[in-house]
DNA sequence: GTCTATATGAGGATAGAC
DNA sequence: GTCTATCCTCATATAGAC
């Protein structure tokens, strides 16, 4: 048995290629090149390109919510603000770990979600948000957070501001992961206006 | 003499449907049913369909880094916060007034920019980033910005959330721009932390 | 499982009549 | 200034040999 199998490569290869150009600017031709097959032969693996990507996205977001789900319930359930922190410091893991199928959703998803086998795309987004609300408002009700924050716009605020960083940041020169992750929870928790 | 001309027309009917599907998901055919026209006939008003979004594009960033140059001289130059405040408020106010042009730099300026014609929209975010930077190091240095808070970072992030609100701010029903900037200001200067 | 060869369609762009 | 007609290229996907 090999370490791999010869469709988790082209699987690879083709995530990384899909994070790089976009999915429909990533030819069957270039996967091939990339992959060292020609493309033809891809359709021995696949039934199409668009099955490829629903392969990558579909693993990427059963293994996001179970870790979600493990969050939610491992943290102390009364402590709003505390799973806050664990889930911004989560979430900008994942860029890191997950980068690739990141940036396929964050930029393909409104392109990929006319094709009805994606709605799935929408229900993951649904469920994230409603595990960061469900600690938001635990907060709120618990006055650790302030009662000027919308939990709707300030849920999305934060999740762009993460989800920007996958352009910019770096894993291998400059900042970490958790500075980044510092940086935004020091700046959402206690803004920047000195005392 | 009409109270705009044919092209003008045809460019605003791209503009929306590049900032919609993309620069490269649209074609000129759709293009020029959309704007009552065969798409052969386009190339009459324009030598490309690039020429288009570059029309688009140019303009936008004339308008956008001459306003900023207002900001930037207008306030009290010693007030970093306050300009800070200012650039906010402006930036929001920008995804009202010039959403279109916004979401296809955001989602297509990767691709654009290998072709050199675009290399404008690099010492565009560049121009930008320097006006925001300016102001963060001055708040830093008048002592009204903590001293945790690292320029670059902190205004990438901040720029990826007001962006972000691009996907679900509507203008028409619910928040208002205001609403949506105040909110963000609140987080940015204050946190969310209670006291 | 990968190759050769090819079907089929859509894209940007052009030439020349009206 | 717009239309008709068409060129050329490149895309996804298929059929069948090896």
């Amino acid at each position: 048995m090999p370490t791999t199998d010869r469709k988790s490569e082209i699987l690879e290869v083709a995530k990384a290629m899909f994070a790089e150009h976009g999915v429909s600017q990533t030819t069957v031709r270039q996967i091939g090149a990339e992959a060292g097959i020609l493309s033809g032969s891809l359709y021995h693996h696949f039934e199409s390109k668009l099955d490829m990507v629903d392969e990558i996205l579909r693993s990427f977001c059963d293994e996001v919510l179970e870790e979600y789900h493990s969050i939610a319930t491992s943290e102390p359930t009364d402590d709003g603000l505390g799973r806050l922190r664990a889930m911004i410091v989560y979430a900008v893991s994942l860029v890191d770990r997950h980068r690739a199928a990141l940036v396929i959703i964050q930029r393909d998803s409104d392109e990929l979600i006319v094709d009805e086998r994606f709605a799935y795309l929408i229900a993951f987004n649904n469920e994230v948000e409603a595990h960061w609300l469900a600690s938001i408002r635990a907060g709120l009700a618990e006055g650790t957070i302030r009662s000027h924050v919308d939990p709707p716009m300030f849920y999305r605020l934060v999740r762009d501001a993460m989800l920007g960083t996958i352009r910019w940041y770096e894993p291998s020169h400059g900042k970490s992961a958790a500075a980044v992750a510092e940086q935004l929870t020091d700046i959402v928790l206690h803004g920047i206006a000195a005392p």
